[in-house]
DNA sequence: TCAGACACTCTCCTTTTGGTGCGTACAAAT
DNA sequence: ATTTGTACGCACCAAAAGGAGAGTGTCTGA
């Protein structure tokens, strides 16, 4: 698979039948980039500033909701370092510090909108499955 | 957001403005399973059953890759549990246990297409920003 | 003068994750 | 009689994730 139309752009590399031949190394970068992206967190700040645009530090935090500082600082800073979010620091004080997304972590947060809906299509199935699958091992 | 063309069915939730006053039980529900669908075996496993169709344990555990017995066989749970696969076990001897998508597995591993071509179409710009990020680290 | 805002950092602690290796059941093949 | 194959379960252990809470520096407002 590996396969879908999301946007016009990506059209052009659908036409060539994927190399599944990939190089190792690419392939391991790949496998990285998943391990670290698809995370909870990162998920649901990559949400949070795409539908808000631009935040700052402290509301981030509650727009994300639930989030530690200590994990919200981590993440952020990782997003950062693979150039999914830009942090602005403005001199002053207080401190004040936003958080936007780059051009490459809103392609990503399109990325993930079908999961997303997905989740929110599909959350009845779900729920309904754990049932089955529960009773069944009661049964 | 959460919102893209992935398939014609998807197309017609997409009409209303999408709830974002949604019901926080619901919410958090999507947000669960956010959090256990965006795993790294999880989309590992998802992936080579797209790909390969059914397996038995020990292919599937060939064709991930990496992964231990111990990591499959709970993940591969959590996955039948959850609905994304369906595990059958034939009654012979030596044992035949194999794993298929169900339909809402196939699903979902077509929702995170998106997430496959966008890693797979930006991993060299994820790799020069680290650079980037760790030369204005040191400088 | 004292608290509060801001954006953290640091330390301590618990929980979770994940690997390794061993055991198991049983028939067929050697 | 012993080995082999299969799909695990279980116990043990190390490492990583992640939460709670205190501390920091500096200015502003009460």
């Amino acid at each position: 698979m590996r396969r879908a139309i999301i946007d016009p752009e990506m059209e052009e590399q659908l036409q060539s039948p994927v190399p599944d031949h990939v190089d190792p190394e690419i392939e391991a970068l790949v496998d990285d980039i998943i391990g670290k992206v698809a995370d909870k967190w990162t998920m649901l700040i990559l949400e949070a500033l795409q539908e808000q645009g631009t935040l700052r530090f402290t509301q981030l935090g509650k727009s994300v909701g639930g989030i530690s500082q200590k994990m919200l600082t981590q993440t952020v800073r990782r997003m950062e370092e693979d150039g999914l979010v830009r942090r602005t620091v403005h001199p002053v004080i207080p401190p004040h510090v936003d958080y936007t997304l780059t051009p490459l972590g809103e392609s990503l947060s399109q990325a993930f909108c079908g999961v997303w809906i997905w989740a929110e299509k599909h959350h009845d199935a779900i729920k309904q499955a754990r049932q089955t699958f529960a009773r069944n091992r009661k049964g």
